[in-house]
DNA sequence: CACAATATTGAGCGATCGTTCAAGATCTTT
DNA sequence: AAAGATCTTGAACGATCGCTCAATATTGTG
């Protein structure tokens, strides 16, 4: 070893995410990445390999912010479904004024990403997969506290969870009418969850 | 007025929509759309102007397609509300197989346009608006009809339904189980529909 | 301090992008 | 059938795409 990079290498994924998030897949060209990380071409090929092999790195680094958001959440709050609640409301309507845009990478990549790019596509079905399978295993040790009947359907409500924040997502991009979705956030964890989703 | 286009504009469009449909807007270029319409570039910006005026044309084309659709359905169901379940089943699992995506073609675009195209994304916000303005009207038929509470917040409940059948979209596209997908569109419609959403 | 190894730089590659337009083909009108 | 208007054709424009690589700078090691 003669010499050693001299970036960050969580910041660069920082910024592509960012970019990334905000553009999506397609429409972010390499000349974008170059001036938001303020890095040469050579160094991003040298790092990360492609456009595509930076973007699969930045679906993990997305989807493991959100996973420590989510537990972050869980943890501030008295009850686990109060926890689930409040990341709803963070993520939805919450503090983090700056992201780059109201829907989740992970399904804005769902969307955009077809046959062309197959492993691209695979990954984002996978990490959306361990995001239910998180919110399966939150309701679960709900269960177990008692906030939920032990007959409860763990793994269709972690569905309707899913089902639901990503439709609230888009249905706020849509029509930016935060306090409709305010009162669909609420409405959702207010009534029994069990047999009703 | 001396020669007249040869090609069926409302055949061209069908065959933009469904390729913009499966590809999205940045990802479809103008030789796929010459290659899908058999049309030579000179034609197709004589007809339409640019690739956004024919993609504008497309979502309008695409939203009216889908407008009829939900009327035949309600149409061929004895209730109202039999008719809108009806709709769902025939969108996320029914006869329309060669649907190129899973997703609306309205949400797909969403999800993809910025800034970068102010024009096309508020008229993909305007569309959808007019989807949930026509289920909150079929909803208030509904209520005229007896199949719901005379105090049901019809404007709520589309909005209710809007946000669901986008997520059960998404998440067909994630998770390709058509099983859960259908047991979460049959528990929508068997519950009490007004408080429980 | 000299050397070897690695990182950075930035010009620029071939391919493809959205789009244009002169030339030729085809139609309606007279 | 001639004239005039419109449509179709396909080559090609400039811009931008993802990406490469020889040249240069920078580092750890002996």
């Amino acid at each position: 070893m003669a010499n050693t990079a001299k970036f960050d290498r969580q910041e660069v994924l920082g910024k592509a995410t960012r970019l990334f998030w905000r553009k999506g897949f397609h429409a972010t060209s390499t000349r974008d990445i170059q001036q938001a990380t303020s890095l040469r071409p050579g160094s991003i090929y040298a790092a990360f390999g492609s456009k595509s092999g930076l973007f699969k790195e930045v679906l993990a680094f997305y989807a493991q912010n959100g996973a420590e958001t989510l537990r972050q959440c869980i943890e501030g709050e008295k009850t686990i479904l109060g926890g689930l609640q409040a990341f709803f409301r963070y993520t939805l309507l919450g503090g983090n004024k700056d992201a780059p845009n109201e829907l989740c990478l992970l399904v804005k990549s769902l969307s955009e990403l077809d046959e062309g790019e197959p492993e691209l596509l695979s990954e984002t079905r996978s990490l959306l997969v361990a995001v239910e399978n998180r919110f399966r295993n939150y309701l679960e040790a709900a269960v177990s506290a008692g906030e939920l009947p032990a007959t409860t359907d763990t793994s269709a409500l972690a569905r309707q969870l899913q089902v639901k924040l990503i439709g609230l997502r888009s249905y706020l991009r849509a029509s930016s009418d935060r306090k409709a979705v305010e009162r669909m956030i609420d409405n959702l964890f207010e009534m029994p969850l069990v047999q009703s989703h």
